[in-house]
DNA sequence: TCCATATATCCGGAAATACGGATATTATAG
DNA sequence: CTATAATATCCGTATTTCCGGATATATGGA
């Protein structure tokens, strides 16, 4: 079960906030596109997800070779309301607006 | 200026989060209640402390030979909302009930 | 001035985390 | 079965974080 201790240690680093961002409020989203929109090599990315996925933070699903990513839609209350107070201060603090439109809607 | 990164990274240490959840709701509590609180070394505590500070989650007050802390009442809209929404998960995730029950009010 | 108390900082070592190229895995197509 | 694309995992290394005893600093009182 996910602790606000896990849940803050999985946001406080830069890669793995800017993920939760690409995927907050959208459906869901392949790696590919996460890896093209946060210009940073593919195992690092695909390390950081693992993180999310193993504190359940988000959840995968394979479509042929693509994995598509989404928050886990089950998330306890008090850990999406944190997330829709952070993810718009991120985005901006982030930069990250261009690259949210430039992402890939699923 | 606090981003929710930093933010983040404070509150990811059950440590700094359970001094936030203490400090949360009072006024202000000196150092000597954290540490015995929390019953851990006073080095580590003030180090916690430090960092705290140091992201201006927290502000100090000195009392004599005493330190005052409480979170900083300026905090950006977001970090407020943020922390009232992971405060109370924490409190019983870090069972600190008894714990805030017993540390005396300043 | 000297002592006692409260707190902060120092520092060396241990542990956790992050990185990213190389490699393994999984699935599709031919 | 082979080749290819997408993704995950491995692994050695670099960096960061954490720990807590020892020490320094700050304050009030005798």
């Amino acid at each position: 079960m996910l602790t606000p201790t896990q849940l803050c240690k999985c946001l406080g680093d830069d890669i793995r906030l800017s993920l939760i961002c690409l995927l907050h409020g959208r459906k869901e989203v392949c790696v590919c596109d996460l890896v093209d929109t946060l210009q940073a090599p593919q195992s690092t990315i695909s390390r950081h997800l693992a993180q999310l996925r193993q504190c359940q933070l988000v959840v995968a699903r394979r479509q042929g070779t693509w994995m598509h990513y989404r928050i886990n839609p089950e998330l306890p209350d008090w850990a999406k309301k944190s997330l829709k107070q952070l993810v718009p201060a991120a985005r901006e603090a982030l930069a990250l607006d261009a690259a949210i439109a430039s992402c890939c809607e699923t």
